[in-house]
DNA sequence: GATACACTTGCATATTTGTGCAAGTGTTTA
DNA sequence: TAAACACTTGCACAAATATGCAAGTGTATC
């Protein structure tokens, strides 16, 4: 019961940023929960710029959100008909600079420190250039 | 070949008003091409607002546009993918404010006045209350 | 209770966006 | 050539947006 009274431009205003894209695509991609830590890992960007938009996309209805202790676990909506929405987007207008491709690629290194299938570990940097957050 | 190094948020921008989407969604149920002082008198607000909204939806691949002699006449892409797209987007999320009935109205009364199916009449006012346009 | 960590947010600021007005361009017609 | 009309745009300005920093909240652990 998500979407209800969501104007159909505020969704495309929720999806008309760079880093928005980025987050979609690779929720859509990984078909995963994941954390705000994990994604900082995976985007290259700063927690608090991130939170912002997550929290953009939270409130236009297209994702989720559950805690789990100090973690909050955020996935796509499951209605069948914003998932079909979002792949269709994405397949007609591919990711032509191949920023899903990188994106996902941290996000499966990060996956690795996972226990029992959830973040447990404090967010480390993963290689050297990772220096973006603190 | 329209669409080539438009990036997907580029084409949420463009989609991310509310006019925009008035525009979209008025093309979709018309299905035909119509002008500016036509869309002008379907939505009720001045050619000069308008102008710049459907340059934006130009811009980022989503309309075409063909000169005939004073008038301009604008459409959605033929491309069947894109198509889809949007309207998949306009069921998903329908119209909550019934806006789109009545600029379809509007719009099928300005019809009335093209000749040969082409705008040729000067733009004029339909009812009492549109004295939005000089 | 104190500390640690995941996450959020108030504030200041730079940039982008939307819009009205008035002046402009381009095309046709008198 | 002048006037009419469809459409566009330079300028000014208000509002919205994105972002960094630093301080905040909430939860678990020591």
């Amino acid at each position: 019961m998500h979407i209800v009274n969501v104007a159909l431009h505020e969704i495309f205003q929720a999806l008309s940023d760079p880093y928005r894209i980025r987050i979609i695509r690779l929720m859509l991609e990984s078909k995963s929960e994941l954390c705000l830590c994990e994604l900082s890992d995976a985007l290259e960007e700063p927690e608090y710029k991130l939170s912002r938009h997550v929290k953009i996309l939270k409130n236009s209805g297209l994702i989720d959100s559950v805690r789990e202790g100090k973690w909050i676990y955020h996935s796509l909506v499951t209605d069948e008909k914003y998932l079909k929405l979002l792949h269709k987007a994405v397949s007609v207008f591919p990711d032509s600079a191949n920023q899903l491709a990188r994106d996902f690629a941290r996000f499966q290194k990060r996956l690795n420190i996972r226990e029992a299938g959830r973040c447990r570990q404090p967010s480390r940097v993963i290689d050297e250039k990772q220096k973006v957050r603190r």
